[in-house]
DNA sequence: TCGAACACGC
DNA sequence: GACGTACGTGTTCGAT
């Protein structure tokens, strides 16, 4: 235990978690989420600092000594939500519980209290960390205070000591009074000075250091006008300064000593987190495992495998490898869950029989599993080719619902309300303290994985069906599955040498701008390093500064373009960093990953990902190989056919996003551009510009090609505006015309939006969902980033989900053929494959026809395809 | 070990 | 009226 007091201002942060947080509520109606959320920060901090002393303060009532000063105090606030007003007392039920001491004393706020407790502390000389949302606090900090504020969310944590105050916001600790008499606070209703901000604020204390030294020498003050408000205003300053200073003397009937914190009582706890369904934090409470009673479970280790263990119906398999890399990583063990019982097969029993090798590659065996295409592919390593897998529960609970981030099976299981199996992570630990227990621990808990993969079947299923996604699952994703785990292990062909010598040319040019930068800023320093790089040119060189980082200068492109014409030194940089990210990320990062032997490199493409239902390409990720840059499209050189007589054949649709939103908009005008044959950049300037072809000038075309790239993947109008380096304004009148344009897609977004807002989600036109919540929330960036979302997603992932069905499709018509082709990488809207040179006008023939007819859209799909003796040559 | 900053693709 | 804005993966730096 750290001998740490913690003090938590209750109402700011439960005002805080209840705005953040979507309005959850429990089976009987009662609205849980601000409770959620504290009690989970809670938590946090039980675990991370092990306090000695924890109190949470309140307000008590609705008036305070601050009333006296200023009746208008806190006046013209919104009343609280009853959704929230309903919370509190849950809330002070659940510190009970947690045995963490509240407190509140009639008349005066949260802050007094913590002001006071947090003075007898401070002179004690007591580590104390303050907890609150609100910035007042920070007049609190010392040597001995650190203050918390929340940010975005409410778990995450910004600490301030009084370096960083003074760091932050350019003041000391005992000016953050003065500052806020000074500027007011409209929250509050304190009034300050008028027409005094913040930047104004910090000025003045900075020159002058304290509220009363600037009216002691309010004549020195710059600006006539300046001087004039001060001096008009200068009773409601030092009110304002009353205001906002801490009582630190509150007569409070409580001692730093009466706060000392003893743990809680697990029993009392999971009550309660059941009774709020607050399923997910049950697991951080120590002893929830006895106190929710896991399940006895009884195996048998297998000696030797005969069929007679497997069932005719389902059999639940399970596969164990610590390693995330599936194509190298060693596999563990096996458990097989049926009607019969729940067995252990170690390893070298399973590998050495025939009877488990015939079994697996059974295609009549029924078999459930959790992630098919790593069971796959592992397995393919071992020669063994797995089929007869019908259900796969990852993928299912990836369909069921995309949002979670971990479809392992004692997630999913927790999330249905299985608790049978503990984490991975508590069994082998995590980092560089992995490890695998002994045998004994071992199976069971990998046999327990293969019990709730049973008792989860059930619920997916149902799920699945009820939601109507059985054909998403069972006639997209698990057929793809197996086409991924084919690609993946097949791998792709790398030529390493031609890869090294590009390292070494690379080098040698990195060397020598390195040097000419060096010369050119006259010192040397790490140019990699933001922080150093930016102290060189804004501060020694003195190139004006753009755009600042929270931590610092900002030194991204964007930025930088605009300095190229300042100092030769800015293009020196930035092609520095181009080649510098070829060099490290690809060339060095690629390398890296090529497997000796052969030359190939495997990647995973991870199917239960992203949340429009896109794959993702990891290890390495081969959806990002350069293209734009010329420089950087010769990486592309590197990736060849695996067989002499074979080439590198790509085929990609055109414009599949836009051609997708024409149809799910049926908007007549982008149907009419596309089945004309369009150029459809061109088209959308000549609609909103209101021009003819002739006259679309390239800047129009640019602008109009930023427009439907943001329609496509949802960006807002400044979004637009960053991208076209123009005005917020300019660019949302881009999006209003755009939308007077095509009145379809106006409709079809209002609709969208409507639409998420009443059923909570939106949905692919294969029935892919994505939950959004936040559509509700009355957060106005959550709300407008759910709203674009909604507008989005049915785009981007009908999009997906059409080209995942002319994967199966072109497989299935491949292999009825004797083309000798390979697919081997997906990069959203292009598909890549090798085939025999004799071969590729029938590829051509096929792929262009299977992903073309895939779906029948209200508007054509176009692909265009091409091919070459490397990657770099299929353009 | 982790977050921030940056850069690559779609 | 301010908020802080597409999604992924990977590299490097620098604080912990």
């Amino acid at each position: 235990m750290s001998d740490e007091i913690i003090l938590i201002d209750g109402n700011s942060v439960l005002y805080r978690a209840f705005f953040a947080l979507p309005l959850l509520s429990n089976d009987s109606g009662v609205h849980t989420n601000a409770v959620f959320g504290f009690t989970n920060m809670l938590l946090k901090i039980l675990e991370e600092k092990d306090p000695s002393h924890i109190l949470v303060a309140f307000d008590a009532g609705k008036t305070t000594f601050r009333h006296e000063t200023y009746k208008e105090y806190k006046g013209g606030r919104q009343k609280t939500p009853p959704e929230l007003s309903e919370q509190f007392p849950i809330m002070r039920e659940m510190l009970d519980a947690l045995g963490i001491k509240h407190y509140e004393l009639p008349q005066y706020e949260a802050d007094d209290i913590i002001g006071t407790i947090s003075k007898q502390a401070d002179q004690d000389h007591k580590r104390t960390f303050i907890y609150s949302g609100d910035k007042d606090l920070l007049q609190l900090a010392s040597d001995y205070v650190t203050v918390g504020l929340t940010r975005k969310g409410i778990t995450e944590i910004d600490e301030y000591v009084p370096d960083q105050i003074k760091e932050k916001m350019g003041i000391t600790t005992d000016q953050v009074i003065d500052l806020k008499a000074l500027m007011g606070d409209k929250s509050d209703n304190i009034p300050g000075v008028p027409g005094v901000g913040e930047k104004t604020a910090v000025k003045l204390l900075n020159q002058f250091g304290t509220l009363e030294n600037v009216y002691e020498n309010v004549d020195e003050v710059s600006g006539k006008k300046l001087k004039e408000k001060l001096i008009n205003h200068k009773e409601e300053a030092f009110m304002s300064q009353q205001l906002a200073t801490i009582n630190r003397k509150s007569p409070i009937d409580i001692k730093v000593n009466d706060l000392s914190y003893e743990g809680y009582q697990s029993r009392d706890v999971i009550e309660l987190f059941k009774t709020y369904g607050f399923k997910s934090l049950m697991g951080r409470i120590e002893g929830s495992d006895e106190a929710v009673e896991r399940e006895e479970i009884t195996f048998e280790k297998v000696e030797t495998f005969t069929k007679d263990i497997v069932s005719p119906e389902g059999n639940y398999l399970i596969m164990e490898m610590l390693e995330d890399n599936y194509h190298i990583g060693g596999l563990l063990g096996f458990a097989l869950v049926n009607n019969q019982g729940h067995y252990y097969i170690p390893t070298d029993v399973a590998l050495n029989s025939n009877d488990f090798i015939s079994w697996i590659e059974d295609e009549n065996s029924h078999k459930v599993v959790a992630d098919v295409k790593r069971l796959k592919v592992a397995l393919k390593w071992k020669g063994i080719n797995l089929q007869g897998v019908d259900f796969d529960l990852v993928l299912a609970s990836y369909i069921a619902n995309p949002s979670i981030s971990y479809h392992d099976l004692p997630s999913i299981g927790q999330g249905y309300g299985f608790n049978v199996a503990s984490y991975d992570e508590e069994v082998y630990g995590k980092g560089a303290k992995q490890s695998i227990p002994e045998e004994e621990v071992f199976s069971e808990h990998i046999v327990r994985k293969g019990i709730v993969a049973q008792k989860l079947h059930h619920s997916l299923s149902d799920e699945l069906k009820s939601n109507e996604q059985e054909d998403l699952f069972y006639q997209l994703e698990m057929p793809l599955s197996h086409i991924l785990a084919d690609m993946e292990y097949k791998g792709v062909q790398v030529d390493v040498d031609r890869l090294e010598d590009m390292q070494q040319d690379l080098s040698e040019r990195l060397d020598k701008i390195e040097e000419e930068i060096y010369e050119l800023a006259d010192q040397s320093f790490n140019i990699n390093s933001p922080k150093q790089l930016g102290k060189v040119l804004f501060e020694d060189l003195g190139l004006p500064v753009i755009k600042k980082t929270k931590t610092g200068y900002s030194t991204s492109a964007d930025v930088l373009e605009k300095l190229q014409h300042e100092h030769e030194i800015i293009e020196k940089i930035l092609l520095y960093r181009q080649l510098g990210k070829l060099q490290s990320t690809y060339i060095e990062g690629l390398l890296k990953v090529v497997h000796d032997d052969n030359h190939k490199i495997h990647t995973r493409f991870n199917q239960v990902l992203t949340q429009t239902g896109r794959l993702s390409s990891i290890d390495p990720n081969l959806q990002n190989i350069p293209i734009r840059l010329e420089e950087g499209r010769k990486i592309r050189q590197a990736f060849i056919p695996s067989k002499e007589d074979s080439v590198i054949f790509a085929a990609d649709y055109s414009q599949i996003e836009l051609r997708v939103l024409a149809h799910i908009a049926n908007d007549e005008k982008l149907i009419a551009a596309f089945k004309e044959g369009k150029d459809i950049h061109t088209q959308t300037a000549m609609d909103v510009f209101n021009v003819n072809e002739d006259e679309v000038e390239s800047l129009m075309r640019r602008h109009a090609k930023a427009v439907n790239f943001g329609i496509v993947y949802g960006i807002s109008d400044y979004g637009l505006s960053q991208s076209l380096g123009i005005t917020r304004k300019e660019a949302g009148k881009f999006i209003e015309k755009y939308f007077e344009s095509y009145p379809g897609v106006k409709a079809y977004m209002d609709d969208i939006v409507q639409q998420a807002k009443r059923d909570g989600f939106v949905e692919t036109i294969m029935n892919r969902r994505r939950y959004l919540p936040d559509i509700t929330s009355r957060n106005f960036n959550k709300r407008s980033f759910a709203e674009r979302t909604a507008m989005n997603t049915p785009i981007q992932g009908s999009a997906a989900d059409i080209i995942k069905k002319a994967m199966i499709d072109v497989m299935e018509q491949l292999n009825q053929t004797d083309i000798r082709a390979n697919l081997l990488l997906q990069v959203h809207d292009e598909l890549i494959f090798e085939v025999n040179k004799e071969d590729i006008e029938q590829l051509e023939a096929l792929v262009k026809d299977a992903m073309e007819n895939t779906v029948d859209l209200d508007v054509p799909l176009l692909v265009e395809a091409d091919y070459g003796t490397t990657w770099y040559d299929a353009k």
